[in-house]
DNA sequence: CCCCGCTGTTCAGTATTCTCATCACCCCGG
DNA sequence: CCGGGGTGATGAGAATACTGAACAGCGGGG
């Protein structure tokens, strides 16, 4: 249960609103939004936004200030790492997984031999990344290069971009993206 | 409907996820997850909190980029501002309330006469103003000073404030604060 | 004192989200 | 040709979000 309610109830006090003059406005009933305030209820994000909007704020801002505290660990040991990628041919390992309002994608990634990503138009957003095992074969807006240990990339996310393991092994790259929504 | 379904299902084909795997992972059946990307269906906050976890962003970095879009308009008549206040005593009037991605609060002020706010002592934020009309006793840590048309104040919304109109018709002032989650 | 208007909470009923099982499709191997 | 393993979509039922109508408490005025 993520703790919005009790922020919602802060802010709409700040405003001087009452829980009925805010359900008129946000076209929300005020007992859902007194459940809400009470954490007794996860709201949809449609009843959040309408909320939201009520009161002059954004997703982005609200949950930027939910998520604006202090990260509870500043170590991550190497088998921690929680994977978000697929693990059996290409794993994506994320740093600071806990990190409340991090912004940046840390990952320690791992090509199984002949792995590759598909061709990607991805959004607004920068790459970099350093090869620290094997060869990666890596592709910008057509301009390929191998890069081996050492070897690093840094681009913007917009060019079609793609990752190729061109090493017989394993190869592995620590990479860093932001903002996180790679 | 907010758009998250679209940029949810981009994101998780971005990482070479299955929807039974990212169910998998999140704790959300993969039927709810079909559901919420082809927009039949407005996730709670839960929910969509576990699924972001489990992908690796988080709420203010995922809606930051949902709302990083254009603002739809730059010009705003001063009679469709959306009154984000009680408008009785003290009336805030928001500029941009459809602007995407804000990152402030522009707000028109006006205080009846003989009107004060509560004490606050908000959070992590700056906020800062102009008088128009009228006079208002501004108060910042204790400390007091009555401010007429064209004088300012900018402070740490962190201090305790307060605002009074110690004029005997309408005061106004206009006033910005940032981040907008004021 | 009662009554009004305000506050927020609670409860019963309805609408929606969400789960689990099934279904349909596509590709690969035999 | 028929499995097997993958994909996402669908449908019935359980769980939860949400509504509208009470309810209880507080302060002010007659």
């Amino acid at each position: 249960m993520a703790m919005v309610g009790a922020k919602l109830r802060a802010l709409r006090q700040r405003r001087g609103l009452g829980m009925r003059e805010l359900a008129l406005r946000s076209g929300v009933s005020h007992s859902a939004i007194s459940l809400i305030e009470r954490e007794r209820m996860s709201p949809s994000v449609d009843t959040l936004g309408a909320i939201l909007a009520a009161l002059g704020t954004t997703f982005s801002s609200f949950f930027a200030d939910l998520e604006s505290g202090l990260p509870s660990r500043p170590f991550y040991k190497a088998e921690e790492l929680a994977e978000i990628g697929r693990a059996d041919r290409i794993s994506y390992r994320l740093v600071g997984m806990d990190y409340p309002n991090r912004r940046m994608l840390m990952l320690a990634e791992r090509y199984a031999p002949g792995a590759e990503t598909e061709l990607m138009i991805t959004h607004n957003a920068e790459e970099a990344g350093i090869v620290t095992r094997g060869a990666v074969e890596v592709t910008v807006e057509g301009r390929s290069q191998v890069l081996r240990q050492g070897d690093a990339y840094y681009f913007d996310s917009r060019l079609p971009h793609s990752f190729r393991n061109v090493d017989p092994g394993v190869s592995e790259i620590v990479s860093a993206i932001t903002p996180p929504t790679y």
